[in-house]
DNA sequence: AATGAATGAGGATTCATTCAT
DNA sequence: AATGAATGAATCCTCATTCAT
């Protein structure tokens, strides 16, 4: 595999770094936060657990890293909602795209969710960088439903956003549970007509 | 002190059982399945760990022990519906319930979904556990949408349970993340009108 | 070695902590706080190293035991001085002692000085305790020359108290470094007339 | 910015070792030879470790690099005592000298004395170089003992030697451990006054 | 003259579990 | 019914050092 026996491959820093959170995410988002040893990364991504320690501070400030490119690339993948058609048509296909998202790279949204949940002393900062970026995401949410829904006011689109938010999260979770007999774009597709309704119940 | 023939530790098995499982739900409720360390549930409920291991075959059985009597005794709390009002008022009285029930106990549903969410190669049989006295609630609430909404057929109504359940999941993700500035009663109510809607659309 | 080939020897807590608190002094004695790994303490016990957590809460924990142990069989081995003689001979007589405590058992001495001489940030239980016990010999100097120098007033005792427990802590030093060509018995019995010469000046 | 020619960073490389030097006297001066980690001194010093190693062989090179210019410092810092004065008087000057370089700059002594106490398998060339410059230390005083009071034989001379400087480590030590109540120059003094009375008895 | 990156060995400590009593 | 003591494997992380650039 190197290009002379033992000899050492080129330091690659840049390289080394991606190896190392592409081994943490998939490690962490299967087996949470707890449950991601540096030896198991180690072992993933070939490099010495101290290597490991030559990038990232420590345990936390790499999961905390992962969340940070995971988000990134995970927003990237969604692309902006169609400028013309009717509002709910609009909303259907970004909660679609969103769902489409989820099944493609569920590990960032599982790992988010089990820090969530945990409540422990010492707030990890992998913790608060979750939080940080689903804010973000939150934000977004709120802008697209005001658009979407003018006659709102704006503690209506925050309780929207809210529960527009907490049922794209169950519904992960229903998947996970549920697997193949879940179906997840349906489920979705309900969601938006459900927050449509709701809309325009709150008008 | 004692009166004879009534030694003050009577039963004490069952009473260092129960204080095992009390110190279980809090420690793995903040902190997850493999947060949760045995000399922490030692530490909590005073008894050494070896103790521990007389009342619970291993860590695994302890936590599916903690998983089905917190069960059992969040199903106690919600009482069934009142006979008579509309199916929508019955409905959202039932999500108000649920939303009462979950601010009362919240570690049980944070374990719950901290297990689900793990995807690690030896499924732990309090994950299993989990599932199954979750199915159990789900069956519950199927025959609920099924008797509130006779005309749909069991594929909707199979549906907007998923839909349902999942709503609460999330919901109870969104006041964990927003605590205080998340009025949970008010979105469960407004998840029971979602589904109400949904399923005047399906039928 | 045991009764029975693998056979685990029984327990018994006592003796294992002694045998831990021996391999401590001899190793922590040689190579202070820092260079006492608990790996090595393990090794020369022939415990392992997380039953040295059984017995002690930590490194820290393990060495402050070491001194306050040795601290008490090094007080218990000195005399009390004789009644009868000159204070002059009194006073020889005990620092006598104390060169002859020193040459037995140095490393309680050495051990002391070392964490004494540290100043690190976080101040280890061992160092506190070492000047403690340290605090205890003190006192017990001063109460001997308040006695065999009734003149002297509390200030000149306290003086003359330093003076000599410097010394003899400067002797010990010269000793580790001279080893045989350092004659420690005569150099205390040197001291002793040095603190006496210095009581008649100061009375 | 710079003239051609007068390039701002020349001769770096001599200004990195003594930064070097700096952070290392700090450092092993608070933690001695095993609490000395190359990757403390690196942050100390703003170089990187790597750097650390172009300058100095090893650890063991580096910190008994210390010592050597620390002791040379310390030592330049004695100025010689005045050729006129009773000798007491003259002893008196020189102690306190003493005492004013070791309240100046104690990390060296404090390092020395550290690097002395231990006792490790393979002696560190940091700890033979400290024993080395205190062999020159102690030539110097046996000089001046000889020079003070010119009827002493020779092994009284050595004597006395022993016993001044075994005086000065151990004051040192109690200033230590006493701070601000112990009062070094008044020590120091005393200190000289009873080498002079030991003198006069071994006459 | 310097340094980013890497690395194997070892650091302290906690883990789940067992066993003799 | 309970527990003090023990234990090997694993935990996270730091160590001194090297090497290609």
């Amino acid at each position: 595999m190197n290009e002379r026996g033992t000899r050492r491959r080129r330091a690659n820093g840049e390289e080394s770094r991606r190896k190392i959170l592409d081994a943490t995410v998939e490690v962490a988002g299967e087996r949470g936060y707890e449950g991601t040893s540096i030896a198991l990364v180690s072992k993933k991504c070939g490099l010495p657990a101290s290597s490991i320690y030559w990038h990232f501070k420590d345990k936390d400030d790499l999961i905390a890293a992962v969340i940070e490119r995971s988000f990134d690339s995970w927003l990237a993948a969604l692309s902006l909602p169609e400028e013309d058609g009717t509002p709910l048509a609009r909303m259907t296909g970004l909660a679609q795209q969103v769902a489409k998202a989820l099944l493609d790279a569920p590990d960032f949204l599982r790992l988010g969710l089990m820090l969530t949940l945990e409540r422990r002393p010492e707030e990890p900062s992998a913790r608060t960088m979750f939080l940080q970026v689903r804010g973000v995401a939150h934000e977004r949410v709120a802008a697209m439903v005001a658009e979407f829904m003018p006659e709102l006011d704006s503690a209506s689109v925050e309780l929207l956003t809210t529960y527009a938010m907490a049922g794209a999260d169950g519904l992960f979770v229903a998947k996970e549970i549920g697997g193949d007999s879940v179906d997840l774009m349906r489920l979705f597709e309900l969601h938006a007509q459900a927050v449509f309704d709701l809309a325009a119940r709150l008008r």
